[in-house]
RNA sequence: UGGGGCGUGGCCAAGUGGUUAAGGCAUCGGGUUUUGAUCCCGACACUCGGAGGUUCGAAUCCUCCCGCCCCAGCCA
């Protein structure tokens, strides 16, 4: 039993009293997404907020699946999500558990309620227990039948569950109350007939128990003391706790609720990000544009940058929209103390050093991070030849200094960990186009001040051109166009970003950055993080994805 | 409309009757800098959805009002 010195959330205050005042041993929580997606940020706030407060009170944390509908499920999920919640930093103990390793025991519970007297078979349609159901306002009206003899219920709940009934004829519904002004508690299903294979249970069972049949004697088998789930489940706290006060359950779980994450130009419904993926709008579950966890790793965004951003959040009862920037905050924070530098040229334009000789080349030696000694110097071959940016060249010599702080004509700049260099005269093709810099180099520059008189305008990056390797760079950018795609009138497809992926082929990267391996993240100066892409790239083509812009 | 939940600066958010109303993000100034990055300084709510009331004292307690979110799947 532990408990932590200043609570800071609702939940953490709830458990600290329930720990203090002995009605809890052991804090058990557990993460329990139904495997019929992909897990997406949203997610993560919830894997962080249980995994952690198990963590925080010395307690533990299981992973469960709530795999009660196999319409939707799949085991591509699964093995998905368990890749996720692994990757995020975080381990369950284990096996993962599945609600379909409880089908038996709760088919046995649900049998006893029947018994009871607390639960009954309806042959209500769907449509016709929508009318008996009532509305917001009007109570509803009992179940013609509601007063059906225990064992006939028995019998009928038999048979559904071994096929014997058509699907949508029957239902094992709870006898709670019809007129309740919460319509959960409106004789709630139980039990509905899915003549459908299972992912684990394959064609076991013809019936399936609902949602709220199921989790709280999921987590009470589990043993569970906190179950934390999200506002929208608030008003199933009273089926909840019905349920596990009317079984014979080994302990009493209860239900928390705190408010999901929301965050502006993005979306976190697992129904439409599976729309884009089968519709095609993106590259599969893990495009880097994706919310997804899988996605986001993809684009190079760190464990530890989730894992900060959600320990970041409020555990509170507002549902607020966080602002992505406060998200790429954390990407950037993780990124700049730990992404090794290096340089690459987007849009090449290549200078000729005329002062430097042709065969000569020297092997110059660049910091791995700017304050970081304990991560690997970088070799930079220098050569007569190099690349620059074009966007790093004006002709217009009257640029002022402060507006412009690269190479114009006539005047000097720092080459990034090599010489300061100047433009002397820019080559152009017969549409005016400039296609290539004569420049000359300053000797003696390299990690010293250029002598008396030459202030060099800035610093840019450059590389080698006849030691340089060719690149791919993706870079990605918002992928919707407005801060809430998912509000208002039309669909929120109308607002996908054209311009969310734009590809630039050829790029000009230093040498050391051929050994570059999926899960390495580095800082192209001047130019934003980058990683390498687990998909696109291969030994012939080396492909990054920029996981975010600098500032 | 019945029930449930929530309203503190542009965004998130601490605050649990006595504090100059934390902090982070964003924004705007200035400094450092071989990344227009990082870093460092500084600015940024006479006021807590609104109106009354209780109190020596209210963002915190009471009343009424306003606004937003969730629930009428045999989804979770």
């Amino acid at each position: 039993m532990t408990d932590i010195d200043k609570p800071s959330n609702f939940i953490q205050q709830i458990i600290n009293a329930d720990l203090n005042a002995g009605r809890v041993k052991e804090v058990v929580t557990r993460f329990p997404p139904e495997p019929n997606g992909y897990l997406h940020i949203g997610h993560a706030k919830s894997i962080c907020l249980n995994f952690g407060l198990a963590e925080q009170f010395g307690g533990h944390c299981n992973l469960r699946f709530d795999d009660t509908n196999p319409e939707k499920e799949d085991d591509e999920y699964v093995q998905a999500i368990i890749d996720d919640v692994r990757w995020l930093g975080f381990d369950w103990g284990g096996e993962p558990r599945f609600a379909s390793d409880y089908f038996s025991q709760l088919y046995d519970w649900a049998k006893y309620l029947v018994t009871e007297g607390k639960a009954y078979i309806c042959e209500l349609n769907a449509e016709q227990m929508r009318e008996y159901r009532g509305t917001l306002t009007e109570a509803g009206t009992n179940s013609p039948y509601r007063e059906r003899p225990a064992a006939e219920s028995l019998r009928l709940l038999e048979q559904m569950k071994v096929g014997a009934i058509d699907e949508g004829t029957m239902t094992l519904r709870a006898k709670i109350d019809m007129a309740s002004p919460n319509i959960n508690m409106r004789d709630p299903v139980m039990y509905r007939i899915k003549k459908m294979p299972h992912h684990r249970t394959g064609d076991e069972w013809n019936i399936y128990p609902s949602y709220d049949f199921a989790h709280g004697q999921e987590d009470a088998i589990e043993g569970v003391t906190h179950s934390v789930c999200t506002l929208e489940f608030a008003a199933n706290r009273p089926l909840y706790e019905w349920f596990t006060q009317n079984l014979p359950l080994p302990c009493t779980p209860h239900q928390y609720e705190f408010g999901r994450l929301n965050l502006n130009y993005t979306m976190t419904s697992k129904r439409k990000l599976k729309q884009l993926v089968d519709e095609k709008h993106v590259d599969g579950w893990n495009d880097p544009r994706m919310p997804t966890i899988s996605g986001l790793r993809r684009r190079g965004v760190t464990a530890a940058s989730l894992r900060e951003f959600c320990d970041s959040l409020a555990v509170a009862k507002t549902d607020g929209i966080v602002d992505v920037a406060q998200f790429e905050h954390f990407i950037r924070e993780d990124l700049n103390n730990n992404a090794m530098r290096a340089m690459c040229v987007l849009n090449p334009l290549k200078i000729t050093l005329t002062n430097y000789a042709e065969d000569q080349r020297e092997m110059l030696v660049a910091a791995g991070h700017p304050n970081r000694d304990d991560l690997p110097q970088r070799e930079l071959p220098f050569t007569r030849e190099l690349y620059i940016d074009r966007n790093d060249f004006n002709e217009d010599a009257t640029l002022s200094r402060k507006k412009f702080k690269r190479l114009v004509l006539g005047d000097y700049v720092r080459l990034r960990s090599g010489y300061v260099i100047r433009a002397d005269e820019a080559l152009k093709d017969s549409d005016g186009e400039i296609v290539e810099l004569i420049c000359s180099y300053v000797p003696g520059t390299v990690g010293e001040d250029p002598p008396e008189g030459i202030r060099p305008r800035g610093v840019i990056h450059w590389v080698s051109a006849s030691s340089c390797i060719d690149c791919d760079l993706y870079l990605y950018d918002k992928l919707f166009t407005v801060a809430a795609p998912d509000a208002g009138e039309g669909s929120f497809l109308d607002y996908i970003n054209p311009q969310s992926l734009q590809i630039v082929r050829h790029c000009k990267a230093e040498m050391g950055l051929a050994a570059a391996t999926v899960g390495q993240h580095y800082q192209f100066e001047r130019e934003g993080y980058y990683c390498v892409d687990a998909k696109h790239s291969s030994a012939e083509k080396l492909v990054f994805n920029r996981t975010i812009n600098l500032r």
